[in-house]
DNA sequence: TCTGGGGTCCTAGGACCC
DNA sequence: TCTGGGGTCCTAGGACCC
């Protein structure tokens, strides 16, 4: 299968709208103002090269490239652009389309000669939208999904079980997709650094330190095997979340719980257009500086907004007044036929 | 420098039940 | 005095991805 990935394709659905903008370093995030607290969603390639990243703060990022054009997020012109794109890689002939982000999806095809498939499908792409992208090929979604970033900007790399320890065994495992910083370190504290030792470990030894579940399947990672099936069934959310910054720190509990009231307002307003029950509801916050907690709370499959108001408010009962908190946010889960769940796959985003 | 906003899934431990 | 074994549900929290 293939995986097609855009190329900066923020700031390049910005760049169509302002062609004067091409070529330099522009960054998106926030509403646009380096002042506030707000962190990098994109940066062109142009940005990047001073060493802006996505996740960066925004502040930051404006005094590294002093003369970088800073833009707000339009979501809903990324939605659009993006909606166009997948349309695109719909009407390949014989491609299954399995959106994974924005930007994002895995194409699944059979096909003699992979590469010149790939390249239609670029040129594809870039008729329909003036969007470049890169493409992965691969025997494996995973495979496929590192091989694309080989390919980048604007090209083919395959990976498959016959050059994936030749390509990737000597990388470090945080290079693996769904294995972060976290989990190389705990890795790195059982002797395994690369990704050929990954793949050359007992799966069953990873289970004390990482669980029944996760355990085995960073060893398959390590391999690159795992599902070669590119699955089109129609994405359903599990639930819906709002969060919000606010650019200073909340510490009088009158303003805590005004907050708390906004976000569930928000979270409810998602979850009605939805029109399935909600089941749970966590409360996500951030003690100053930087410890993060949640607290949840399970609710019947009733739909009272009064009641939910109630919980909701309960949550917020348990920050210590006056501690300084950062509110990051509420999320209400959905009640979900159990056939719908997935089990686990890496991430299959929310877009 | 000081960390968005939207998601996904997994795990440990305690409560509770039979 | 010591404390079954199996199960489910809930809470709290962690990790990762785009």
């Amino acid at each position: 299968m293939l995986h097609v990935d855009l190329d900066q394709f923020i700031a390049a659905v910005e760049v169509l709208r302002r062609p004067e903008l091409a070529g330099k370093p522009i960054i998106v995030g926030g509403r646009g103002d380096p002042t506030e607290r707000a962190v990098v969603s994109t940066a062109s390639y142009e940005a990047r090269a001073f060493g802006v990243g996505s996740g960066m703060p925004l502040r930051v990022a404006a005094r590294k490239v002093p003369d970088a054009v800073i833009l707000p997020v339009d979501f809903e012109a990324y939605l659009a652009a993006s909606e166009t794109v997948m349309a695109t890689l719909r009407a390949q002939p014989g491609a299954t389309v399995q959106v994974l982000g924005w930007d994002e999806a895995f194409v699944g095809i059979e096909s003699e000669d992979p590469e010149t498939y790939a390249r239609q499908v670029q040129a594809a792409v870039l008729e329909r939208t003036q969007l470049h992208c890169s493409v992965g090929i691969g025997d494996t979604l995973v495979r496929a999904k590192v091989a694309t970033g080989f390919g980048k900007p604007a090209g083919i790399f395959r990976l498959t079980a016959a050059n994936w320890l030749d390509v990737m065994g000597g990388r470090p495992t945080k290079e693996l997709w769904g294995v972060g910083s976290r989990v190389s370190a705990r890795l790195a504290k059982l002797g395994i650094t690369t990704v050929a030792e990954l793949a050359a470990c007992d799966p069953r030894s990873l289970v004390p330190e990482f669980g029944p579940r996760m355990g085995p399947w960073y060893a398959q990672l390590g391999r690159g095997d795992g599902a070669s099936v590119v699955d089109d069934t129609p994405w359903v959310a599990r639930g819906h979340s709002r969060e919000t910054t606010f650019q200073r720190d909340l510490s009088d509990p009158a303003e805590v719980e005004d907050a708390v009231r906004g976000l569930t307002a928000q979270v409810l307003e998602d979850v009605v257009a939805e029109g399935r029950p909600v089941i749970g509801l966590t409360l996500k916050i951030r003690y100053a500086p930087f410890l993060t907690t949640t607290h949840a709370k399970k609710i019947p499959e009733t739909f009272d907004r009064n009641e939910i108001l109630e919980r909701v408010l309960d949550l917020a009962a348990v920050i210590e007044a006056g501690r300084p908190i950062r509110l990051l946010g509420l999320r209400a889960e959905m009640a979900m036929p159990d056939d719908a769940r997935k089990g686990h796959t890496p991430t299959r985003g929310g877009w």
